[in-house]
DNA sequence: CATGAATGAGAGTTCATTCAT
DNA sequence: GATGAATGAACTCTCATTCAT
């Protein structure tokens, strides 16, 4: 698990060879350790042994212990809109980028069941202050979606009296509790399986109302 | 707003009246110092003082302080069900049922600031078995609209082949969602007056598909 | 030593009688854990255990570490200042006020060891902003001492020229640098049968200057 | 002010030239941290940072955080007595040494306001054991003090009687709290015009009583 | 039933010091 | 000699819960 760190010996010299800065290093271990011990459960102490490093040495790094939370949500979370906006920029339609966004959503969930369980339920119950600085991090997701309905509804696909707003609402939080509740299920089925029949229901709720 | 509990003096003789019995004193007591104050700022202490009552008397009623966490829940949402039921009751089709309840929700919430900000945003900090507890109670709610999407299937309103449990959290996640934003922007704007439009996105998701 | 607490059996019943209100109890406490350890070795679980109550009980009659300090030097001072201007006030000559004063001072820091070692070495290593407040109790004492000079220059035994300030900065000036440097020498000797010995220094050095 | 270290362009290489060696750099660098920023509030990193080294070059010149302290209290001290007594030589009678170690004494003080402020206020919050040690320093001033009233006696200026300690530690004792009061008043008043009334009245204590 | 003073376990953070480079 | 990243021990204060009155 600790797959940073090595120590090997090169002739009669003692190496100690760290793969990842430590910066992710601790991220990385801050959401292990969240995920199996629960957020309160989380001791700085307890993420610094994790990551292999000292208490003090987390400071390094990061102003306090909420900096760890907002930084893993801000990497993390990064990546997941790098990933998905590559992939939906290859869709020609609004349904097919929909899709895209809702599978790949599932799926880099389904890939990292630690971080999973840290965005879906740990991470929630930060207080107000820090959900407001995570909000942030997540405006970047939720104006993707906006972008896709908007297109949507300018390329005939969509109602065009869809409020996008509303519509983003709608499937932001049909994904997000679909998820939710696939982590309070201890992720014993398979989510991304689903991922076809929530897309249906968004896609059909964003249509055009039959007369 | 502290409707439970009257100080008034008759002949010379200084009176205290409690009206409502202790134990709901206490849930009230504690709506208010969590929406003021939120999760974690909302000690005992201080929501036995809120109550007009003495630490220890929070203790003659619950377990424990997370058990005032679920009995607030519990309590509230209980209500929130049956009302939501009993409007329901009187609709013929499932589309009016569930305008009804998605109306009804957003007026509960709106009529009651404070519980709009301990469901959607205090309550989601507690840690992950009250959150399981929490659920529980939950249940009975997410049941009522399970038979509202079966209704709506049986009677032809919505498509056969609709999978219950996905669409169920598609109405649900899409509710909450609308609503969590709506706290998240400090209820500046009317939630009721969005049901109607959440609604036709939740009615038209659940829809026949157009061929 | 500690002389606060009782545990006797009544009957079958088990009391816990208090003599003193915790408040003392702690700043007691407080004296001779300073004393015998060192201002930064006095951890307040430390104060507590001699106190014989909890940490948190310690918060329950201080606002915090820094607050035992000021409350000790206080309470400690208050007496102190009391108990000289007590004496003080049934002598008629400016001279025989002093040998009060000065002989009253050493008689109270010899017949408490340890809060002689507090005042004398302890309590200076607090940081600026505790010895301004320190201070500030201070000032009644060096008022006495301006006092008793003013009255020395009006009726004729002081020199009428005196510069009131300075001649306070000499008396309590002498007066501490004795009283630290016999503690400094682990009070090995007799501090009071100095004081007319010094009495004579400053009376002299007040007086009026010989032709 | 950071008279210590200059950077200079010759040619096209940076040199970075130190005039006075490091052990010095780091003295002036603590007396300027502690003045400005307080005892507790003078890491090692800030006198390092101050003085243009690294934390780590710090422990090749000091054993520790304390012995910055003492060599710092050492070698001003030292250049302090050196200065004073050699004013002292030139003096023939007891109270014209008095004077001129008073006068110097303030105006040395005042011409180097950290220094100042670093010796009468911030030392003084070391610990008992860097007390001692720093008094071990101070020794040499106080026998230099012993020698001025031990001349006096002898050549018939004071009282035959006086005890040498004692009036060591009035005129000691005197000085040392009118530059506190001083320091603690912030410098505000000119310090070196006291020297001739401190003197006064120190001489008139070491006096020969009047009849 | 009701009180509220007392309890005491528990954790984030700082900073003097080290040592591999 | 010089560096500065890393270390890890140490300590104040909070607050849910108890229990004698």
């Amino acid at each position: 698990m600790n797959d940073y760190s090595f120590i090997f010996l090169k002739g009669s010299k003692v190496l100690k060879k760290t793969t990842k800065p430590k910066y992710k290093q601790i991220i990385d271990a801050a959401v292990v350790v969240i995920a199996e011990n629960g957020y309160h459960q989380s001791q700085v102490s307890r993420i610094a042994k994790q990551a292999g490093v000292a208490d003090g040495t987390i400071y390094l790094y990061f102003k306090n212990k909420e900096d760890i939370l907002v930084s893993l949500f801000h990497e993390k979370m990064g990546e997941f809109i790098e990933k998905i906006e590559a992939e939906i920029a290859g869709k020609t339609s609004a349904a097919e980028k929909l899709l895209t966004l809702v599978e790949k959503h599932f799926e880099l969930l389904s890939a990292d069941h630690h971080l999973a369980i840290v965005t879906q339920l740990e991470l929630r119950q930060s207080n107000k202050e820090l959900r407001h600085r995570i909000n942030e991090v997540l405006k970047g997701y939720l104006r993707t979606i906006e972008t896709i309905i908007q297109f949507g509804k300018e390329n005939g696909e969509f109602n065009p009296n869809l409020d996008v707003r509303l519509a983003r609402q709608m499937i932001f939080g049909s994904i997000d509790e679909t998820a939710t509740t696939w982590v309070m299920n201890e992720q014993k089925y398979d989510l991304s399986a689903l991922a076809k029949d929530v897309h249906a229901l968004l896609v059909n709720g964003c249509g055009k109302t039959r007369q």
